[in-house]
DNA sequence: ATAAAATTGATTGACGTACCTCAAATTTAA
DNA sequence: TTAAATTTGAGGTACGTCAATCAATTTTAT
């Protein structure tokens, strides 16, 4: 009924506790040949380590930090409210998770935040910044493992990267576009910033896309909101002035502000964002916004503690791969 | 460093650690006022209990069973895959989960599995049978948790649904469908059986925003394709020979045929079709599929595990919901 | 053969919780 | 007031693993 032990090991390789210990553990000292036999009875006996039991043992609690940029509305307060949630199942498992809030434009600080920290495993979300990747490898090099959320930084000595693959994300995006758009007209792109990687990337994957396929469709310039919702406003409103557009693809966050340009503009452009906010969702509902690109804030939550937990554990191979899935929402399925 | 135990509580509550351990795991036998003392100190300490070390001590095994068609092919195939590539890192933490296999269209052969079941809870891929859901009954009477897993039984006493909402799935299949067609023409919808639930829901929605929002387009009654990819084809290509077909939304099993069918057919409809599968993912890339809505099987057995331990945990609110999310894979995100 | 080194065994005490017993103290009922 | 019932305390054992000590045994080098 219940599985083998150490006793049970020991019994059968037909050596003591210790033996077992000292191989299990590797700490050495023992025989080619004891080894040998102990590694027979593991295998014969079917024994598998108590996780549980070990960790009692040695009193490990696993601490985990999440560094995300601070903010109250928008994907970020998704992100804070998913992590806010598993907070009380972990803690009965022994795993603390730490959120340290950071302003998401200073770099200085981010580091900082990196610096003085004490934990098992760090999943961030910052700026791709000579000085961030800096103190990953640092951390790394400390025995800390670390992972990337959401926005990645593929330069660093990071292990795991838990987000959008953003170039597909943007493929996507261009596709569903391209076949919503049977005519020709020009379509606006914008981004939260043009320096900033995943928006890049993204912005990357849809041009690709309408140049391979879509070549009656015509791509303005991609210009940038600032993940700001007047600033997204003005653009889109200016763009919309100029001349009709059939669509427009919106990367980063402020689309607050891109409802109530499109709600304004002469005709209906098609339009896609990233993220399933309260904002989207209601532009959804009301077909200001045709389709929802979303990365689930939740299932990313989890995802990262277990990516967190298998490295701290040194499981080599998790079942996991960190791509959290692409979440496609149309008026259909919200 | 180390969180409060049972002894803090029991030294700030000003009481022996009998009467807390009488308190916490409700024994009885206590006066209010001790109680009241023993609650008090645990909302002071902020103890929480070490979910590792009570089950250590209580000997708990978690012993979860799975019950799904048997199959080497397709998307039975997949979710066996993920089950035994979980298997390993969850025997480590003391949960041991069991495959049962039982034949698809046997409803007496999954009552039987049902029956001598010795597990804590189970999770049922079966049909939609009143014998079936009787057997349900029972387990949970008897204190097994029951989930449906992918094949919802709703009139039945399960307590947790993981899969996807197939209604909505359905709708959004429609969706897509009617925004890739802008012209009219004649649809073909071809489920596995006409009286599975997962099925009939999906046509529902299907049908429902087919008829709300383009009506330009004509739905043929739907047929049966048994989820076998011969008669599959043999459906396809003579609904297809008798009329050109503008659209192919196919609801169960056997893309195989369909993809060969769909290439012998004179003109190409939009073809949507079910799961992910290596024969859906070659349609998809060859441009023989337009859509796939997927539900990610790692994911599923992920969230079941999580959910039945939650239910045999007695935890109330769970973070998953059990909706397994629609993905949607077009070409360009496979 | 002897000393030194390496290997092994036996044993013990944590870790935090569950669960049990038995005696002592307190409260309630008669 | 006494007897009975209830409540409380003290203490122990167990779960499976880790980590350590110390003595005993074996192997190796000299």
């Amino acid at each position: 009924m219940n599985g083998p032990t150490v006793h049970d090991v020991a019994k059968t390789a037909q050596v003591s506790l210790a033996t077992v210990d000292r191989v299990l553990n590797n700490r050495g000292g023992v025989s080619k040949k004891a080894e040998e036999k102990v590694k027979a009875a593991v295998a014969q006996t079917g024994y598998v380590r108590n996780l549980a039991a070990a960790n009692l043992s040695r009193r490990r609690v696993y601490r985990f930090c999440f560094i995300v940029p601070s903010g109250d509305t928008g994907f970020v307060a998704l992100l804070l409210a998913a992590l806010e949630r598993e907070r009380s199942r972990l803690v009965e498992e022994q795993i603390l998770i730490q959120i340290i809030p950071t302003n998401a434009f200073d770099v200085a600080g981010q580091v900082a935040a990196l610096r003085d920290l004490e934990c098992d495993a760090v999943a961030i979300m910052a700026s791709e910044a000579r000085e961030v990747q800096d103190e990953v490898s640092r951390l790394r090099a400390a025995g800390v493992r670390v992972v990337t959320l959401v926005a990645d930084l593929p330069q660093s000595d990071r292990e795991a990267y838990i987000g959008l693959d953003n170039v597909a994300a943007g493929r996507t995006a261009a596709e569903f576009m391209g076949r919503f758009l049977g005519d020709s007209g020009e379509i606006l792109m914008i981004a939260g910033s043009l320096s900033a990687r995943d928006h890049n990337e993204r912005l990357m994957g849809f041009r690709r896309v309408m140049q391979e396929r879509f070549q009656h469709l015509t791509l303005l310039p991609a210009v940038e909101g600032n993940d700001d919702a007047k600033t997204v406003e003005q653009l889109v409103s200016e763009a919309a002035a100029a001349r009709p557009l059939v669509g427009i693809y919106a990367i980063g966050a402020g689309n607050r502000g891109l409802v109530r340009a499109v709600k304004n503009a002469e005709t209906k452009p098609v339009t896609i964002v990233h993220e399933l906010t309260p904002t989207s969702r209601q532009g959804l509902r009301d077909g200001t916004i045709d389709l929802v690109l979303d990365q689930d804030t939740s299932a990313a939550v989890v995802a990262a503690v277990r990516i967190m937990r298998d490295l701290t554990e040194r499981r080599e191979q998790s079942v996991d791969t960190g791509k959290i899935r692409l979440n496609i929402y149309s008026r259909e399925n919200i």
